[in-house]
This record gives structure tokens, sequence and C-alpha cells, in this order.
DNA sequence: GTCTATACACAGATAGAC
DNA sequence: GTCTATCTGTGTATAGAC
């Protein structure tokens, strides 16, 4: 019974997929090498993926969700607490879907009518607060891409050293108080 | 007189080049595309360079030589000084270069064993300091990816409004001082 | 569901005329 | 220096047998 059904199969290229993907980019792996990694051919790729982009898509599919969950939880709150509540959030869905964001570093610039820039500007957006200045903007953006950088960064920390980490490099990044110090 | 020399052409294709790259990415872009975006053929443009990956190289050389020597000035320097320079020193050249450094971040995910892994551990390192625990990396990570990101984002941001912000959020994040306060 | 074989487009690179 | 034509490899995707 070592025989695998269609979903687990399905989830195989899946895992296959983000592993090459964020190791040699998504234009830098071809179907071949996903179906070579499981032993598999290019066809049965394509028998649970419509296309090489919907494989993306799918692969990509939990990770957007959270976010804009989280990012719909942030828009109910004040300002003050939405930092806040937006920083830890991201955090761990930067931490839980680690290799999915690996994989979206390796993708293309995004354009400006993508779907993932938009909740990206939203992120920013919420992290840059009131202040409209120059300083305010840069320090958002350097957290939301630092955030995803250092926790893809392939090093032997966990995620219980890595979380309190980013969290409070963000908040000194902002510019905001500490919020609760370790001890 | 409209004719343009050998020269010319040659950083003509390395304009062009710069900036379907950081558009579409390296590997989005083909030789057909950057032959077109000049009026030249494919032939022309691998003519003027051996290959797309000499091409890639070139265009990236004053920058990696630009950071290079900022490596070596900041190694002669003490700790405390050092990440000041560096700071400094990395601000001006990623705005300086900021084409280059958007091209760069569509580029594959790096390898330890390439060049640029190198270089950019290395400015890690002096970021980092002499603590060697988990919040003191990530505070360098952060910073040396973010003023990147920051930095490429396609904003009406002049230099001068840019760099001031950039080293100040810089600063915050790895817990320094602010060197000169504005005003 | 998985395979082999194949269609088709496009990539990077070369040859040779001008 | 620049071109057209071409070679060769590889990519995504499809057809049809099993």
């Amino acid at each position: 019974m070592l025989r695998r059904t269609g979903a687990e199969t399905k989830q195989e290229i899946l895992n296959a997929a983000t592993r090459l993907f964020s190791d040699y980019g998504y234009r830098g792996t071809s179907l071949a090498d996903i179906a070579h990694e499981i032993g598999y051919s290019k066809a049965s790729v394509l028998y649970h993926f419509a296309s090489k982009e919907a494989l993306l898509a799918e692969l990509i599919a939990p990770a957007a969700a959270d976010l804009r969950a989280l990012l719909a939880r942030v828009s109910t709150l004040p300002l003050a607490q939405a930092r806040k509540c937006a920083i830890e959030g991201y955090v761990d869905l930067t931490i839980t879907h680690k290799e999915t964001v690996a994989v979206l570093q390796t993708e293309e610039p995004l354009l400006p009518q993508d779907l993932h820039f938009q909740l990206y500007e939203r992120l920013v957006g919420v992290l840059q607060g009131e202040d409209h200045n120059a300083q305010a903007r840069v320090a958002a953006i350097m957290v939301v891409v630092g955030i995803a950088a250092a926790c893809t960064e392939r090093s032997d920390l966990t995620p219980e050293q890595l979380k309190p980490a980013l969290v409070a490099v963000a908040l000194r990044a902002l510019g905001l108080p500490a919020d609760s110090p370790p001890g």
C-alpha cells in the first residue's frame, strides 16, 4: 500500500515545486525538473495542474489567504493597535509560510496591477501609519521586505528564537516602543 | 552625424538591458527584447557581448566594484566607525546604482558560492557587529535588504530626501544612536 | 493517473553575406 | 558593425496508448 492517492501526488508536486522554485526561481525551474524530483513525468504534473502558472497560484494561495485575513482583522483596529497587530501577525505568517515567501522573492518584479502588489501595499500602508513623510514610508518598506528576507535566510534559528527578534527589530525600525521585554 | 560609435551602441545596450531586466527580470527578458528596444538585431547584441550572462556581468560590474571598495575601506576602521561608515556608504552606493540594484533583486536566489552572496555576507557581518545573537543578525539583514528595497521602490522621492531617511531608519533598526539630527 | 511521443514556440548562439 | 538565416536546445502543453 505504498501507492499514493491522486491527492497525495498533487501535494507532493506542490512540495517539490516549492523547494525547487525557492532554490532556483520560478522561471529557473521547469516542469521537467519538478517531475524528475518526484519521479513522475511532465505530463503527470500537468494532469494535476492546468499549467505551470496554475501550480504557482495554488502554491501561493494559503499564504495569500492568511495575509488577506490579517489585513481584514487589522483594518478594524485603531491605528496604534493596528500596527502592533500587523507586525506580530505578519511575522507569524512569514514564519509559517516561509517556504512560500521564499518562492515569492524569486518571482518577477511585482507590477502595480498585480494582486500581491496590492496586498503588499496595504501592509506597508498600515505600518507607515499617519505620517506621510519619507522616513515613515522607508521604515515601513524596510520592515515588510526585511522581515521576509530575514525569515527566509538559511540559518539555524528556530521559530522561537526568530519571532521575538523579528518583532523587536521591526518595532525599533518603525520607532515604536518595545512591547514586552524578554525576561 | 547621428551615427553611433561602437562604444555608444554598447552603452545603449547596457542601458536598455538594465531597464528591461529590472522591469521583467533577467530570465524574463530575451536578447530579442533588448535588441528590439534599441532597434538592433539579436546578432548585434551578441557582437558586443559574448553572451547574455556576460552582458549581465558587465552591467553589474561598476556597482560590485563600489561595494568591494566600500568593504575594503570599512575593514580598516574600528567597529563603531565601521558600522556608521558602512551604512552611509551602502546607502550612497544603493542610490547611485539603484537601477543595477533593481536588476540584482530580480536575479535568481543567491547561492553561498556566488560572488555577490559573499559581498552581501560581509556587509551583513559588519552591520551585525560583535553581537552574535539572533536579534543582531536579523537587524543587519533587514537593513541590508531593506535599504535596497526602499531605494528601488518607484516613488517621487529625490535622493536628497531618500538618503537621510534611509540612514536614520537603518541606525534605528540597528539600535545605534542617530548621528546628526536634521535641523 | 500515468506514461511516451510529439507539437509548437522561443530561447541563446553561430555562420556568413553585406 | 549590422544584418538575415539557421542551428540546437529547452520550454510548456497536448494527444493518445495503457
